[in-house]
This record gives C-alpha cells, structure tokens and sequence, in this order.
DNA sequence: GCGGATGTTTGACTTTTGTCATCGAGATTA
DNA sequence: TAATCTCGATGACAAAAGTCAAACATCCGC
C-alpha cells in the first residue's frame, strides 16, 4: 500500500487524532467528512506506517538471564520471552518489534529467509521509514513454501516502506562448477558485494536434520544431510552449513550454494538472530560461537540450556 | 512518572493490547484483573512511554516550499506548517514530533529556553528511550515565567525518560569580571564543554525588542536592549546577543551572560530551530546566516518571506 | 489495635469507535 | 444513451473503550 498523493487527507486526518488528540468526530468537522470515513483513514494511516504504535522491549531485555547471555556470548543485547508465551506466537512479535526498533530511514537491511523470518514479518507493523533498501542474503528455493527468500524480503520491505533488492539466482546449483561461473556473474556479484554495506542484518539459523528445508525443496536427500552432519555440520546460515566453532564447513554442498559470505555478513554492525525451536540449541550455539549474532531473541529455556552449557564448557565460546 | 518496578504488568497489557492485539476485555482475562484496570494501565502504558504512538511528519516537511528553504540556506531538513493551523498550536505539536523523531537512546541533546521551547516541551509525548541525558544550554533567569531555562530542560528530560542536567548559574550577571570567574568555575566550566558533546540540540531564536525576556527578568531595561539593537544586535540565540551575520555581537551585554559558546552549540551534529511567531523573521534570518541551524520548523508564511528576501539579497547567506 | 490518609481496583454507566450494508458519483462498455 | 461496474463515502447499529464514584486494601502514626 504506497501512500499516493490522494492520501494527504488521510495524514491530516492521522495528525489531528493521534498528535493533537481531537475525537474522531471532531476531526470529521474539521475536514468535512463523515465520522465513517475518519475510522477508515484511521485505519489506513495505522496499515501504511503514517502512525506508527510501537510497544517497549524492555521488559523482555530486563530479565536478568538476558544480561547473563549478554555476558557470556558478548552480545548487545538479549531479549527473552517466556516459554509460555511463545505458544502464542510471541518470539515473531518480539523480533518484529525489536527489528523496527533497530530500524532507521536511510539504511540497508539484509534479510535471510526461513519459517522463522517469515513469521517476524508476518507480525511486523507498518513502520514510517524513509529511503531504506531491503535486501536477499541468499539465493531462492523453489516453491513447496509460503515462505521463500523472495517473499520474506519483499514482504519486510513493504512493511517497511522500503525498496526490495531481489536475488534471483538459486540457492543451491548441483555443480560447484556452475556456482562458481553465475557467483561471478556481474549482477550476482555486485549483489553479494552489497551485502557488507547493510547496516541491519535479520536471520535466523537452521537444523541440519531431514527436516531442513534444502531436504524438503528437495535439494538434498536427508542421507545426504545425514552425511554433512557427520562431516561436523552443526547448524545453517544463510543457507550454508557450519561447523560446532560456527566456521563454514569444508563440503561439497556449501561450494554449490550461492549466499552472502559469512566474512560480509559479519561486516554489517547489527545482526539479530531470532530462534523460536527449543531444538535449534546445537545449531544457535554453533552460531554464536562464529560471532554472527550482535542482537539475540529467544526463549527463556533456551537461554537457561545456553548458560548451563556455557557454565560446564567453561565458556570456551568466548 | 519513572518506571517502577510494580510496572511489569502495564508492560505486559500494553504488550498484550498493542502488540498482540487483543482488546481490553482480553486483556483482563488473561492478567486476572478488571477491564477497568486494563484501560487505566494502557493509559499509565502510554503516557509514561511504554507505549509510543508517532504521526509522520512527512506532510508538513513534503512541502515545495520547505525544498526551497532547505536548498538556498543549506538546511537539512525543513518542516512548514500553514499558517492557518498554527493558530492551533501546531508549531509546538510538529516541533515535538520532529524533535522525538530526531531523539535516539543513548544520546546527549542540548535544551535552550523560551516561550517556544517550553510549549514544545508541554506538546511531546512521553517516549521509550535508555540512557539520554538532557542539558541545559543556558544559565537560568528568575522566576516571572512558568517557562525558566531549567523547567524546559526538566519537562523534557521528564518527557523523554531522560536524565536532566541543570545549570544552575544565572543567565546574566551584573559585571563582566563575575561571569568571567563564574564561568572559571569546574562545574560550571564542565558543564559548558559538555556542550559539544551533544548530539542533538532544540532552541529558539529571540527577538531584540522591549518584550525580551532579559527585559522582562529586569537584567536589563528596555532603552538598553535598543541600545543594542542600534550596535546591530539582530536575534538572540541561548542567552547571547547575534548580529545580522549570526555572528556574536561584541558588547558589554554577552560578556556578562553565562551561556554555551557558539563554537560549541555548532559542533552539535543536529540543531532544531522552532520559530513560532511571524515578527522574528529578523532573528531568524541572524541565526541561519550564522549557520545555527541543520533543522526547522516553521510557519508557511515566514518560509515564503525567506524565500522572498533571499531572491532579493542574492542569496548572500550562502 | 484503631482512625485516617493514600492509593488501587472495580462495577455500572456513558461516550467513542469499528463495521458493514447501502448509496451514489464517475468511469466503461454495449 | 442506457446499462453496468468500481470504488470511495455514509448512516445506523453493535462493539469496545473511557470514566467515575464507591469499595477495598495498605500503610502510617498514635
């Protein structure tokens, strides 16, 4: 929904109810239109970020397990939700939140993709933003999702009244030869240059499991997965496997992907790593043990697993 | 209103009604409370900054004109409100808006003082920032005014959930030699050259007439304030007496205030600069000659008269 | 342990807001 | 030109939110 030249009655209509506090009957009087119409502007206003009603992320970055984490992993900040909220789908709507909140007009956000990023922007309000550039940090997948790369990042830049920087390029080929040759295609390249100049990156990380999604797009078969997993692939990346020390795994498979490089993605100073699975532990560890988090949202159970595991392994993770 | 402990359950209501989206009576299911309470913590939630509620000032600033003004006196961006609203007390509501949008956690901003300033604070919302601290720019006058330098600063650093710095030095002195000693002070001294440390800073422009606010504190008469304005004392900027060119005005008069010098007020990176009233369009063209601003908010009218008199002077303020 | 002062919470009532079927102006086609 | 379509605007009704006096709890000094 761009905001169209037609819309200056609906700003208007936004600034006398929400900053001068007029009813909205009374701002129906001053712009000469129907009480009816002025809910419907109202609305519109909320739906395309012309008002913007954000909730403070405090209280899930003030428990004191959040500071811990924060100690040990050497992060900014930490927000936690509790376990029991997350059924109610909580850990998208914090992100969401606290995505906006790291958001600004003017910069380049890099989004990854997953069910996960795609149910933080499903939760994601309407924010007011001006001249930012949302872009892909991985190839695409088919089409068994509702949730392709593609469509997490334009779904994020509408939300955010941003342009969305598509990359249309696969993300996993079948010969490494033939990554390599499209990786040095000019648009590729330039894409994946770009992706060191974001200031914002949003990703979470993936299981290396038959339930993986380069098992169900059909990219791979869970043998294979089977096979990297005993190879030390602990966990997923922007669509490329690492290691338990979050390093990227020495296989055949990540040869064939084309993604951002891990050495760009760590460049941009804001990543935030959400993760809703109490199963992605091993995998979420293997991530912040390759530094790719500044930023973390996840459950307070996860959390615990994550200081208990640093407290017996003697924090070798720093 | 600071933010108490006992607060975690406006959190939680203003995180379950804003956020989630669920209404009142939900709300007061699922906390085990009244509807009634609901509804009066949502308002605490609101007024104390958990929850933020922000218009676009996209309008006011997407005015032709507002181009105009920006390009022929290098501003970076200007904000016009017609006239016809500002009967309204638009000015300070647009102010506020602008200001809370340019305000950031973390950060040192800068307050001046005046009618102006203090109706800008009066008009802002209540906003969900850590860490800011707000500091007076200009030593304090008595008390005839609701709107003393040190209230401003107060109300705003209230406002914003910040840390208040005052000043406590008058604004004037009766003899040069006791500004020069005062100013020698530690605390005083410290606290001017924390100045430049600032990253934003909001002040006004003030008029050089019998209505002054140094003539209405009796630090000075009436035919001495014309005095100075036949020494071509043009506007006032914090305190300090500024000729046509912007420049500070060498008089017995600014080496008797107690004030933050220029040099360090431009070294701020963001500098709102709110007129108000039609008669100061003198004052203001002082001050933007003299580069004190990055940022303004004014009416459609003065914007025009600048317009007008750059086109006739040949833009020599550039 | 008892008045009293202070600050919260609530139920009942009022006002405000959201919604939706319907209307009607202007565009589009037969 | 009449018929049809589209889309924003509206009135009337239902739902939700705001308000306030009264009840209740809590703390303090005596």
């Amino acid at each position: 929904m761009p905001i169209r030249p037609g819309d200056q009655i609906v700003h208007k209509a936004a600034w006398l109810y929400y900053t001068h506090g007029l009813r909205q009957d009374e701002v129906a009087r001053r712009l000469e239109i129907s009480r009816a119409s002025v809910a419907l502007y109202l609305r519109k206003a909320r739906e395309s970020g012309i008002v913007t009603i954000a909730t403070s992320t405090r209280l899930f970055a003030s428990d004191v397990l959040a500071r811990r984490v924060e100690d040990v992993y050497g992060l900014e900040t930490v927000w936690i939700v509790p376990d029991a909220d997350n059924e109610g789908g909580d850990i998208p709507l914090l992100a969401a939140s606290v995505f906006l909140s790291l958001a600004r007009s003017g910069q380049k956000i890099g989004i990854a993709w997953g069910r996960t990023v795609y149910a933080i922007a499903d939760a994601m309000a309407y924010a007011d933003l001006q001249d930012v550039t949302v872009v892909q940090l991985c190839g695409n997948l088919g089409a068994p999702y509702s949730y392709r790369p593609d469509q997490c990042t334009m779904e994020i830049a509408r939300r955010l009244n941003a342009k969305g920087l598509n990359f249309y390029a696969p993300l996993v080929l079948t010969s490494e030869r033939l990554a390599r040759d499209l990786r040095d295609e000019p648009v590729i390249r330039e894409q994946l240059a770009g992706v060191e100049e974001c200031d914002l990156a949003l990703f979470s990380v993936g299981m290396v499991d038959e339930d993986a999604h380069v098992v169900k797009c059909g990219a791979m078969t869970a043998a294979e997965v089977e096979t990297l997993r005993s190879q030390g692939a602990a966990g997923v990346i922007a669509g490329q496997m690492i290691d338990a020390s979050g390093a990227l795994l020495d296989c055949d498979y990540n040869r064939r992907v084309i993604s951002a490089d891990f050495g760009s993605i760590c460049k941009i100073p804001t990543r935030l790593v959400v993760v809703q699975e109490s199963a992605k532990l091993g995998p979420l560890k293997a991530a912040l043990a390759g530094r790719f988090a500044t930023h973390l949202v996840l459950t307070h159970s996860m959390a615990e697993q994550l200081i208990a595991d640093s407290a017996s392994a003697g924090a070798t993770s720093l």
